[in-house]
RNA sequence: GGCGCCGUCGCCAAGUGGUAAGGCAGAGGUCUGCAAAACCUCCAUCCCCGGUUCAAAUCCGGGCGGCGCCUCCA
């Protein structure tokens, strides 16, 4: 598996350091509001690597991913809403994982939150021991990191003092800092505010200090294999975890950074709670996209190339899916099949499957090239499709290509995330098999009108009929 | 002002030195009670200008355009 590398800036082979299981730290959201698809195009690309180590690799994996539900403005949401910080920010890791379900990401090992007692006990023992190594300095009752202590800080975003914005608000906080890009460990609180005060005095923890704690913690220690998260995690939350991890533990924090690229929104500027340009998962439900659709656009650019997201990519992305099932519903009709004639395989087929098994592969070795192996999967595809039209294809051909889109799907989480869709529809099952019967009988007395009544009245109601040799078949719209 | 990424068919998007995958949309055809699906055929020389090379979308230089980071942020 090759992957590129935020620290080298180059596409390096991968493999895990222990016991072939990859230890993987995701920062997660800040649970202060909803997550939006810009968030779940990182979570979605993300989940694709952990499936690609999984299944495509054949690694065993170990993910860690956070809640960041302490903050300046989870604080400030939470009084506004009159509701307990812990109470409030269970809403949206609840939101999180509802979405998260939707979109067929794969749950992870770990999902621990900021606030946990055992977490903010490691954050405390971590700044102990930037103290004992003199990269500490308090001012006000806030802990800081003194970056002069660290010659190597910066080696993740290869920012260099003098890259500082001239005029930029870098000194946000109402506390003295030695150097503006020295950042807070542990914050002094205001009386009003959540506060625990577990060694090293009442505070809060700064927003970098969990992730390098947690990440120790949780994936036993350093270094671990895998750092990943949005880009505009690079610099600074990234730059100063490892800055945190580094200097506490004289030790690599992480052998490899991964960096999704953003999700942008319309004509082009990236999709922020800031920008109040935001739609969830469930604001694209209810313009009646499906799931899977948004998956499927959520994939179909490489992760570390801009996403244009567009209300019209998800049409197209609908289209494309059709195709893909459409194709494996021809194949389970055989498949399954009463006509089918029996035991002859294609071995020209057998080969075009084994030829895009490798070449999917292939493709998401190469950094992931998901859009590539989508084309490899289309392409065969077509060849199946041509052969099913043929009729060349029977049983035993159909269930080795089956197998394949479903190695392919393994990776994708697609298909099966749209086979959970339909398996739900408005209509119930058996109303519709009841009705394809009774079309039946009308069309067998040539009563068109009155089978495509029928029809009609399905696709009114969401669910589309289609005729082939093998039979009627029924899809969701 | 500093750092970085990107610019491929109408739209989306792979390819990064050997002569342009795939999806959507479109045109024509086959099949079909109709419809749909499917299949076949057609549909680009890669932002511009120079350069390197036997050979460049792919490397180098210069433009133009877009986006990101430098500040909370996936």
């Amino acid at each position: 598996m090759r992957l590129y590398n935020t620290l080298t800036r180059q596409e390096e082979e991968f493999a895990p350091l222990r016991d072939e299981t990859v230890r993987m730290y995701t920062c997660g959201l800040t649970v202060y509001a909803r997550g939006h698809i810009g968030n779940f195009r990182t979570f979605v690309a993300l989940d694709v690597l952990r499936r690609a180590l999984e299944y495509v690799a054949g690694f065993r994996i170990r993910q860690v991913m956070n809640f960041t539900d302490v903050d300046d403005r989870t604080i400030a949401e939470s009084r506004a809403a009159g509701v307990p910080l812990r109470e409030y920010t269970d809403q949206y890791i609840a939101a999180f994982r509802e979405d998260a379900a939707t979109l067929g990401l794969e749950p992870v090992e770990d999902y621990p939150r900021a606030t946990d007692e055992e977490n903010l006990r490691s954050m405390v023992e971590m700044i102990q021991a930037l103290e004992a190594n003199g990269h500490t300095y308090t001012s006000d009752g806030s802990i800081y990191f003194k970056i002069a202590t660290l010659p190597d800080y910066g080696k993740l975003a290869r920012l260099d003092h003098e890259g500082i914005k001239p005029g930029a608000r870098i000194d946000a906080d109402r506390y003295a800092k030695d150097d503006a890009r020295d950042f807070v460990l542990w914050k002094a609180t205001a009386s009003d505010e959540p506060t625990w005060d577990f060694g090293v005095g009442p505070g809060r923890p700064g927003w970098h200090i969990e992730c390098s704690a947690m990440a120790l913690r949780l994936l036993d220690g350093a270094p671990i294999d895998i750092h990943a998260g949005g880009v505009d995690l690079v610099f600074p939350h990234h730059e100063n975890e490892i800055a945190q991890a580094e200097g506490a533990t004289g030790e690599t924090f992480s052998r490899f950074w991964v960096h999704v690229e953003h999700l942008l929104f319309g004509e082009g500027v990236k999709m922020s709670k800031s920008l109040g340009n935001v739609f969830s998962v469930q604001d694209v439900l209810e313009r009646g996209y499906r799931a899977s659709a948004l998956r499927y656009v959520l994939l179909s650019v490489h992760y570390r190339k801009q996403l244009r997201f567009t209300w019209g990519s998800l049409d197209q992305a609908e289209e494309a899916l059709k195709r893909l099932i459409g194709c494996l519903a021809r194949l389970e009709g055989i498949a399954g099949g009463a006509d089918g004639q029996g035991g002859q395989a294609h071995p020209a087929l057998a080969d075009r499957v084994e030829t895009a098994r490798r070449d999917f592969a292939e493709k998401i070795e190469q950094d992931l090239n998901v859009p590539g192996a989508l084309g490899v999967m289309f392409e065969l595809v077509r060849h199946v499709n041509t052969a099913l039209d043929d009729g060349e294809l029977g049983p035993p051909d159909a269930a080795v290509v089956k197998t394949a889109f479903d190695g392919f799907d393994q990776v994708l989480g697609v298909m099966a995330l749209r086979r959970a869709e339909d398996a739900t529809p408005a209509v119930p099952v058996d109303e519709i098999e009841r009705l394809i019967g009774e079309r039946r009988a009308a069309r067998a007395r040539r009563d068109f009108a009155a089978a495509d009544a029928i029809r009609d009245d399905l696709v009114a109601r969401g669910v589309i009929l289609e005729d082939t040799p093998a039979g009627t078949r029924w899809s969701l719209k």
